[in-house]
DNA sequence: CACTCATATCAATCAGCATTAATATGAACA
DNA sequence: TGTTCATATTAATGCTGATTGATATGAGTG
């Protein structure tokens, strides 16, 4: 389970595969449109959205000749907006920049 | 930006770190408890704890011999719920589990 | 200062995984 | 049925990064 849930994380903090999805959370897009916009070749592009699918983050919607593919769980975004307010400093407690905090006086 | 964001997850996203994360979230802890804890290397611990310092999500302090690590930002800890939720199929709209959801009749 | 304990760093190795190029499948349409 | 377009799959390559072992730093204590 809990290697299950750090997949999960893993999985959507691949730079290529992060484009995707921030790309998919306006609304859903078929393959060639995902690779225009992210400019990833396109056996790559299937690759990722293969990743991104058997991990449950994807669903995919054969339209004709296309495949649509939207995000399957809200909760992707929110994890987005949470690691952003993280990057941007923006975190309730202040992280220290300086490791080292030291509580004993030196010399 | 966007390199941080998925940085973030990445470097939460790996299974060592990941454990690593969710022991602290209770409360802090010293190296040595986090070694014992995970039962890795301590120089890998050390290490592994030096990519989450370096990325803002850990803070230490010296406490006369020993370096107590604790969690900076609350949100590390939201993002792990959410992505449990996603993990265990308990997201608002359900993933299809076949990828290929066929609008087209076949044949 | 010498010794010990806690932690960090460095160099080397190894494994996973992203990327590439080539090829296969499968739908639409003539 | 043959051709074209959209997408998927496979095999090979290369890079990133986790792991290991050895060593260094630095605090406490005698």
């Amino acid at each position: 389970m809990d290697q299950r849930v750090c997949d999960l994380l893993k999985v959507i903090g691949e730079a290529s595969r992060f484009r995707i999805m921030r790309y998919l959370a306006d609304r859903p897009r078929n393959v060639s449109e995902i690779v225009r916009a992210v400019g990833l070749q396109q056996s790559l592009v299937s690759h990722h959205l293969k990743v991104l699918r058997d991990n449950g983050l994807l669903k995919a919607e054969r339209k004709g000749p296309f495949v649509n593919y939207s995000v399957s769980c809200p909760e992707t975004t929110q994890i987005f907006l949470l690691a952003e307010k993280i990057a941007t400093g923006k975190c309730a407690e202040k992280g220290e920049r300086s490791w080292l905090t030291r509580t004993t006086p030196p010399g």
